[in-house]
DNA sequence: TAGGATTTAGTTTTT
DNA sequence: CTAAATCCTA
């Protein structure tokens, strides 16, 4: 480790604010500081002792970090153990947390298991389960996301008569969102609207939201750190017990928490002053969600004996890339203001390409890849980051036909698939029969015979006898305008009832559950033809789902339960999912790329209008923020570049021309090498402009075949293949053709490699020579 | 109430 | 362009 890292990881009382730039091992630091805290634990002065100012002076020298202390004064230093889970660490992602859990039980062994690691989110749920019932809450609350809380809107916008083309169910939820940031409660909320009608209107919706939320004895992603914060502030003896418990207290990505969370940490480390954070004002990438980057500027304000310790030193990036990073973020006049410098090779030059539209961009890169597969790089070197995740589909269409094997991260997740989700809120129901938004998910899915209708009938008596709707669901005979549905209703209640009895019986397990609910309630056979590819698809994953549930019981044992199932699944990101094992290409969006790191990464979609995207092209300020991005994107890169533009592209099915993006002006010339298929400047004379997406395409084809493509790609088209013929692809090397589908002008090719398996490619694409 | 047909709206980033 | 919402009919 470098003098600054030391200095950090032996700076351990007192607050602590590391500046640590992309690469400059913050992670290292992080869990070199923890295993050193758990070692050698609090290191503390006896004050009384009789001894020189010098010594006195060394001593606190001492305690401050780990400078030589003289042997006279060594003997009136006591070490304190510090148990592990006197430790605190907020990470962004789970994924994060437990790398880090691994990191230090590969250090301390079982010890850096009971480190407190998690995310924000994680943590305060955690805390909430303990003491939720202080706030009215029981502490197998579910937590709702943003699809629950959507729909719930809506109904809330219904009942109160709000007409959503004059009041969006985004906007108001936006809104909201932004309140609970700043910790603002309903009736503070209606308190300060004053004559705006439109406050006034989300004021009301925002209380009968949380009401309900109450009632459905559920909190959304914002409401378990604003909960958290109300818990402490108004119960001392939950206070306490956290203040004494946490004696140190560490947040990664600093830069990237918002007020209720500043407000959360600042309760939490009063007491100890321990409290180190982590960040990079310069990553800062989610103001969208109500980060602020004051946290990180002004630090040192509220915490005036604070230490700050700059890690400059880049170790992985070339000094190519950094330098383009660097010119790229010092455009930006809000920042702390540091240059990352590394004593890593020049590497080569970044490569940017101007491609025709989005097809031919992802046949550069699919090109690129093979090429380099081919020269001994595996597919897990590749990372392709894009703004948004639209963007994906091009790359995917190509990565199929040529059969480079890719994970999308993002996009639609796995938790978010319907099946998934339909088995969750069975799952919530079962725990939590008062979560009404679930309820009616799950109520005629499979089909029961029951509408809206009857469920609004069951909601209005639900209210009207202070019950849950479950409960009228479960007694529907007791009441008369349910006479008609009752039998169903009851039907339904009783499986349920089945399954929660099924979920107490202490020798049962979660899996089993799960399988139950599956088979009594038929839902695979709902889903309609099993011999569709969809169904199979979705088949796929609830088996996928069931699996899931019995890892998570083989790993936490004894202390299994269907709530904490169902709390891992709620604040599981696609990303905690990520294996990097696996050899695959990747692709995510920019955002979810934060923290990780690839050797080649490609930039597709450089263009004003993409990114910078156009609602941030007007706002300075907004442009600021897309600058970090890129300077995130771009630090993600160990040695090799790629940034990409197309002439045009296609995105929500209208075609637009896009200039170059601003961010690749501030990238020096001289650190780039450029490549185009054809000038962007001018068209050919008498070439009319492609206007419809099939024109496009249609030139695209035809220009890919005279520009884009080498001569032997031509020359393969001719190439025709059957069944027995043995090929030998660039990538997968030897295999036999199994079967041969034509496809429009080309044919899929399903081949056995006799080391990568069988694969389907299509032949155009597939670079593939006769063996 | 189910299911299909048609229209329409909404398109950034995520715990 | 796609996914969701709405409408319409059986």
């Amino acid at each position: 480790m470098n003098k600054q890292q030391q200095k950090a990881v032996f700076s351990v009382n007192g607050p602590l604010l590391v500046l640590a730039g992309a690469g400059s091992g913050k992670t290292t630091v992080l869990v070199n500081r923890i295993a050193n805290i758990i070692r050698f634990g609090n290191a503390y002065a006896d004050t009384s002792a009789n001894l020189s100012e010098a010594d006195q002076q060394a001593m606190r020298a001492y305690l401050q970090e780990e400078t030589p202390i003289p042997e006279k004064v060594r003997e009136h230093l006591a070490v304190l153990p510090c148990a592990p889970w006197q430790i605190l660490a907020i990470t962004f992602t789970n994924k994060a947390a437990g790398e880090l859990k691994q990191r230090l039980t590969d250090m301390l062994g079982n010890a850096g298991k009971d480190v407190w690691a998690g995310t924000f989110h994680s943590t305060c749920a955690r805390m909430l389960r303990k003491y939720g019932e202080q706030l009215g809450y029981s502490n197998h609350f579910t937590i709702y996301d943003s699809d629950d809380s959507r729909r719930l809107m809506k109904n809330c916008l219904r009942d109160l008569k709000i007409d959503e083309k004059v009041l969006a169910c985004k906007s108001v939820l936006g809104e909201i969102s932004h309140a609970k940031d700043s910790l603002i409660s309903p009736e503070e909320y209606l308190q300060n609207v004053g004559n705006d009608n439109r406050a006034a209107t989300i004021g009301k919706a925002y209380q009968l939201y949380q009401n309900r939320m109450k009632a459905a004895d559920a909190m959304d992603f914002d409401d378990l750190i604003a909960n958290a914060v109300k818990l402490l502030r108004q119960n001392s003896s939950a206070l306490s017990y956290y203040q004494r418990k946490f004696h140190y207290i560490m947040v990664d990505e600093y830069q990237d928490t918002n007020h209720a969370q500043y407000i959360l940490v600042k309760l939490l480390a009063q007491r100890s002053k321990n409290l180190c954070v982590v960040g990079d004002d310069d990553q800062s990438i989610y103001k969208f969600r109500g980060a602020t980057i004051e946290n990180i500027l002004s630090f040192e304000k509220t915490f005036p004996d604070a230490k700050v310790i700059r890690l400059e030193q880049n170790y992985r990036s070339t000094q190519t890339i950094l330098n383009a990073a660097n010119a790229v973020i010092s455009h930006n006049t809000e920042r702390k203001g540091k240059t990352l410098w590394t004593e890593n090779p020049v590497g080569r030059k970044i490569q940017t390409h101007t491609a025709l539209n989005e097809q031919d961009e992802a046949d550069y890169i699919g090109k690129q890849i093979l090429e380099g597969v081919e020269k001994g790089r595996k597919f897990s070197d590749y990372a392709i980051l894009y703004r948004m995740n639209t963007q994906s589909s091009a790359l995917e269409r190509n990565f199929v036909k040529s059969g480079i094997p890719y994970r999308i991260i993002g996009g639609l997740r796995f938790y978010e698939r319907k099946e998934i989700r339909d088995m969750i809120a069975y799952l919530s129901v079962i725990n939590n029969p008062s979560d009404e938004i679930r309820l009616r998910r799950i109520i005629n899915q499979p089909k029961r015979s029951i509408g809206d209708k009857t469920l609004s009938v069951a909601s209005d008596l639900a209210s009207q006898i202070g019950k849950s709707v479950f409960y009228v669901i479960s007694h529907a005979d007791e009441f008369e305008p349910l006479k008609r549905t009752a039998p169903k209703l009851l039907q339904f209640a009783k499986i349920m009832q089945g399954f929660m009895v099924l979920n107490e019986e202490k020798n049962s397990s979660l899996k089993e559950l799960y399988d139950e609910i599956l088979s009594q309630t038929g839902y695979i056979a709902s889903l309609g033809n099993p011999e569709s590819d969809e169904v199979k698809d979705r088949v796929a994953n609830l088996t996928q789902l069931g699996t899931n549930i019995q890892q998570y019981e083989e790993e936490s044992g004894e202390e299994s339960s269907l709530d904490g199932f169902l709390e891992e699944v709620s604040l599981m990101t696609d990303i905690d999912n990520y294996d990097s094992q696996a050899d695959t290409v990747v692709m995510m969006t920019m955002h979810s790329a934060k923290g990780l790191e690839f050797p080649v990464i490609f930039l597709p979609g450089f263009e004003d209008g993409v990114f910078p995207g156009v609602q941030a092209i007007y706002n300075p300020e907004q442009i600021e923020e897309e600058r970090r991005l890129a300077y995130v994107a771009i630090t993600r890169a160990r040695e090799e570049l790629y940034i990409l533009n197309a002439q045009s592209r296609t995105i929500f099915g209208s075609t637009n021309r896009n200039r170059p993006s601003r961010f690749l002006d501030e990238i020096p010339e001289e650190l780039t090498e450029h490549t185009a298929v054809r000038s962007w400047k001018q068209p050919r004379p008498g070439t009319t402009l492609p206007v419809s997406s099939k024109e496009v395409r249609a030139a695209a084809m035809e220009s890919a075949l005279h520009f884009g493509v080498p001569e032997s790609a031509h020359a393969k088209k001719s190439l025709v293949f059957k069944p027995g013929d043995t090929v030998l692809h660039r990538a997968f090397g030897k295999g036999t053709v199994l079967s041969t589908t034509p496809m429009g002008n080309d044919t899929l090719l399903e081949i056995a490699f006799e080391t990568k398996g069988t694969k389907k490619i299509m032949a155009n694409f597939a670079h593939l020579k006769r063996g």
